[in-house]
DNA sequence: GTTGATGCAAAATTTTTGCAAGATG
DNA sequence: CATCTTGCAAAAATTTTGCATCAAC
């Protein structure tokens, strides 16, 4: 039986290589948001003949066909994770004390937002909310 | 008189050299959010003899100093708009179909947001809210 | 005068692309 | 077997940096 992300792809009508399904394989196993070259880097371990053109190739097919979700936590480098199915939703806070995503999520949080962007006469079709933290308790002072 | 940007460089014992007095007039007055580059065009229409790398240290310095937020709209470049003083907060919406770029503010927003934060333990020293938005009505289809 | 800032050009980083060769449907 | 995909290496785009020179305090 073929993966989600395997149908998500014959559905559009995209060829399966044996590369996407690695970077699929690799994507749905993923329990944290891996950049490019992490990616790269577990896909080898699967397959070796794989290459990081592929691999940014694929996720921006992917990220178009809304398989996955592109990030970017001001590290420099875009980071990816599953899309997931329907209208659920989670965010991502950052610990800057350590790098850690601790993800959320919170039904008040979407009705405000859509209710924000419809008062100014918009629709939202994608979005994007990270909380940039530090534990309570701990009183600054991070080092670059 | 001193500008505000010119008194917190003083404040934090940064040297008022031309180059930073220009780029802080030319953020001062963007009403939009312009790109290291377009800081770099702008600057250079004030006083010509002002470098991109001076552009970039300026950004990353002034950043540091909480003079400047660094946003990313996902069109692959910085922007940069002055920080606002106090504990005031707007947030944007991206408007995906010309890329035009939509403040907004809510109190609201701003209580729940602290409040799911410390629900789970962290206390917010940065974010980042973007909405990408379709004007309602306006149905999809949009072109790369 | 010291210390920090700048300009320039070169380098670094991340991502994209041209093209010939290979795999998929 | 036509079309799409890949690998490679080169290019692109953005940002950073080394170093000699210059300016601010």
């Amino acid at each position: 039986m073929p993966s989600r992300i395997e149908q998500l792809c014959r559905d559009k009508g995209l060829k399966m290589t044996g590369q996407r399904r690695v970077i699929a394989q690799v994507l749905s196993a993923a329990q944290d948001h891996p950049d490019a070259e992490e990616l790269h880097r577990r896909s080898m371990s699967i397959d070796n003949r794989i290459s990081l053109a592929t691999v940014y190739r694929t996720v921006r097919l992917f990220e178009d066909a809304q398989i996955l979700e592109r990030h970017d936590f001001r590290d420099g480098r875009a980071r990816f994770e599953t899309a997931e199915d329907g209208d659920e939703h989670h965010h991502h806070i950052i610990n800057v004390r350590n790098g850690e995503v601790v993800e959320f999520e919170d039904e008040e949080l979407e009705t405000l937002k859509r209710r924000i962007a419809a008062d100014l006469g918009f629709k939202i079709v994608g979005e994007r909310l990270e909380l940039y933290c530090l534990p309570i308790g701990d009183d600054e002072g991070v080092e670059k």
